[in-house]
DNA sequence: TCGAAGAACGAACGATCGTGCTATTTTGGC
DNA sequence: GCCAAAATAGCACGATCGTTCGTTCTTCGA
């Protein structure tokens, strides 16, 4: 049993319901009446559960949060320290995109609709991101404390270009329809790691994508 | 003279005020009666110069497109080939995103908006974001027949980081209002300018900012 | 200067939006 | 099994959406 109560287990359905259709549409998309009708219930019900559409949307935001962080955040802290947990974080947010999940591409498509619309949702959304940024930052604080990355290395900075990499991959794979997104993506994450290993190596799936020619260029082996 | 027919001047009014629009509410936000009235005009107005909605969301998308050629793109075309080339176009693109101007930022919302509503629309922004890409590899080709990068440099793989450290960008510029977004930005290309630069040196400006830790670290001083 | 071509208007349309209100059905503790 | 409480449906509202139509001004080449 979900929950104690009926009518929590529907407003449960609902958001479900909300979330992967505000995948396609957005959260400005958003229709009373389309998701109404997606769930077979009338407006009016719905309006028992949200007193607004701008209530609703949080909730769909919350819920969408939740989701990434149920399935892809939570579940990489349990990877060893350092680099091997930013890896796992990228490949499980990987997979959030190709399996074409709701919960990471709702919050992407909310942050450029909602950039310069001030109001609760907006804030609420922020706050998500903000969380996210420090959990990322958190994971690589976690691999300088165990000396796998430069004690100068700044998690914050690494925070955002990871996030970066993932619109990008967001970007290529939706809209381009590119099917080298995720190549790319794990290209771009192999780099920023080289970036912040304490030692210097590069690391070997980048060194292959080069071809061979890391071992022969410019990277010292001191070490 | 602008134009040759005064409906053409009007035309181009109306686009302009739509694209300006377009930079607050996204592309599937705009609506004929607010443009018609941003405007000072009628409804059916506009509808003598865009048979449909989705005529003048293309209309808005080419606009936008053209400013963005026309103001980032080309200028940055007359810069020195290479690096040089390379740091104009992303100051340009700083300043576009510095001043607000909508250019850019139309282009990146609508890019979530359309990634998963197939039709006219998404199409035309699909061949706006190639040709962008086609243009910075473009560059990048032009600093591997300089010297000035390294020969086994992917010019695609540097287009989609470096549109991807755009799109880092915005979204720490307008959703977070971060006020570091620019110098993480130029930290980030100086990051992508390493890894492709012909000898192994750090930028200067990513050295700066690393605190004085690069000289006394882990890269090499021969050569 | 005249008159056709073009530009802009006002009104109205069906549809759908978000949101209230009042019934009616369903649930679940006693 | 009863009955308050919760959950849902039905209906209607004002507003606004995109769109069409017929009309009226305005432009500008002949």
């Amino acid at each position: 049993m979900p929950s104690r109560r009926k009518g929590d287990r529907t407003r449960e359905a609902i958001v479900g319901r909300a979330v992967a259709h505000a995948c396609r549409v957005g959260l400005a998309g958003l229709t009373i009446s389309s998701i109404a009708t997606a769930v077979g219930m009338s407006k009016s019900g719905m309006y028992a559960h949200f007193g607004s559409k701008e209530a609703m949307q949080i909730a769909v935001l919350d819920a969408a949060a939740d989701e990434f962080s149920r399935t892809v955040l939570v579940p990489a802290l349990s990877a060893p320290r350092g680099e091997a947990r930013v890896l796992d974080l990228v490949e499980r947010w990987l997979t959030c995109g190709r399996t074409r999940q709701p919960g990471g591409c709702v919050i992407v498509k909310a942050s450029s609709e909602l950039d310069e619309r001030p109001g609760p949702v907006r804030d609420r959304l922020r706050e998500h991101h903000l969380a996210l940024d420090e959990s990322i930052a958190r994971i690589v604080r976690g691999g300088i404390d165990d000396g796998q990355f430069r004690p100068d290395a700044d998690p914050a900075q690494f925070a955002h270009e990871l996030y970066a990499t993932m619109l990008g991959f967001h970007h290529a794979l939706r809209l381009l329809d590119d099917p080298q997104a995720e190549a790319r993506t794990r290209r771009s994450v192999a780099a920023l790691l080289d970036a912040v290993r304490a030692d210097g190596h590069e690391s070997p799936a980048l060194a292959s994508t080069r071809g061979g020619a890391a071992e022969t260029g410019s990277n010292e082996e001191d070490r």
